[in-house]
DNA sequence: TAGTGGTCTAGACCACAGC
DNA sequence: CTGTGGTCTAGACCACTAG
């Protein structure tokens, strides 16, 4: 579909060698392929992916959040838990149960649970400050894990009402993290309920800026 | 912070264009950065970016959605629509209501608003199964615009109740469009109220497939 | 001034598509 | 078999940084 390197070479008389760091650049930027042995084509537009911001301790307008500890425990797992986790057999796991707060108002609740492991942190002001990966990652390197991200809407409801010091029916931006290693073992699972004012997501698209390489790439 | 390239070379007795070659694929990947004629650095990685995937007419278990047109009008803009598609002037704004079903259950609901201009397509069919840059982009190019996302939780209320069909506190998910040119002129805005138990969102971040590109890079 | 990364050239050999 | 992209080499010159 395009002219091959070596025809863009001579057309412009320019090497080989800059033609393709030319074409190199356009594919990182998601506008081209290569298919080896037969050419370069073009890539239709990708419009269902997007860069998403979020980070639990900050809000999307840059405020930093307090935490407070409601509870930090090892526990045996439920079946529920053990299916989350993934995990093989019966270990016990670490819960930890935060509040947080933004300009000391209560703005979400939080959950996490950890496979227990010898070295994870379990000292109260580490776990206060720490993010989820830091938190999971006592031994392992940041580079190595893998993370996803569930966004639901839902509403409080009880507990999670009288946590958030709010009436029942108020709406909820829950957020479920996992964490796994770069072998696919979970090593976290967490539940955070942001109140509805308080986090709003942003995620953007442009072209050039995308993540085209993460598509099955059908000719 | 590493190794220069002609150091590299030499002790790998590769020629530099192949050193150079291998720190770019890891500059891409975002685990290093290059400071011209200081050195390359490596580069803490970025937790706070994701890759979110996001269609308005797939669901995302991959379902396609299908649209019933509430409305499609053109009308003279209110104060705060003008703010929303920072209209200069007052110009003619395109309304399109519709609602969407999936498996012939009402699903979401959905307004999107668009400067008004000759060639925009107004016909109902082009409308039904149109995504939003579809609509908006007519006589330009996929490649050239720019989208952001808003997202967030909250529950219906009065009207949006009933065009759902729902009781009202239902939990919504809000997800707020808006479509830009390339030089940030706002061509379209929409909000779609996702019934909560049918649109959960998916996003994920591993190194390597990261976005670390779009980051200030203080060093 | 010496060293760095950024750009470019003119070759070479390979695995793979397609005829 | 020829042409494609993928990989690699051994040079060259430039702009920039830092002592």
């Amino acid at each position: 579909m395009l002219p091959s390197e070596n025809e863009l070479a001579e057309e412009y008389n320019i090497s080989r060698v800059t033609v393709r760091k030319s074409l190199s650049l356009l594919e990182q930027a998601g506008y081209i392929y290569s298919a080896p042995g037969k050419g370069y084509f073009i890539r239709e537009p990708v419009t269902n992916k997007y860069i998403l911001s979020f980070n639990e301790m900050n809000n999307t307008n840059g405020q930093s959040i307090f935490s407070k500890l409601l509870e930090v425990n090892v526990i045996p797992p439920d079946a529920d838990l053990m299916n989350e986790l993934k995990l093989p057999e019966e270990r016990y796991v670490i819960v930890i149960k935060r509040l947080f707060f933004s300009d000391n108002t209560v703005v979400a609740y939080d959950e996490k649970y950890m496979p227990y492991e010898k070295g994870l942190p379990l000292v109260e002001r580490e776990i206060k400050c720490a993010t989820f990966p830091e938190l999971a990652c006592k031994n392992k390197s940041l580079f190595s894990i893998k993370k996803s991200l569930k966004i639901r809407s839902t509403t409080s409801q009880g507990n999670i009402s009288k946590l958030l010091n709010i009436e029942d029916n108020h709406p909820l931006l829950e957020i479920e993290q996992k964490l796994y290693t770069a072998d696919n073992k979970v090593i976290g699972w967490s539940k955070t309920y942001y109140l509805s004012e308080f986090l709003e997501l942003n995620a953007y698209w442009s072209f050039g800026q995308n993540s085209y390489e993460m598509n099955d790439m059908s000719e």
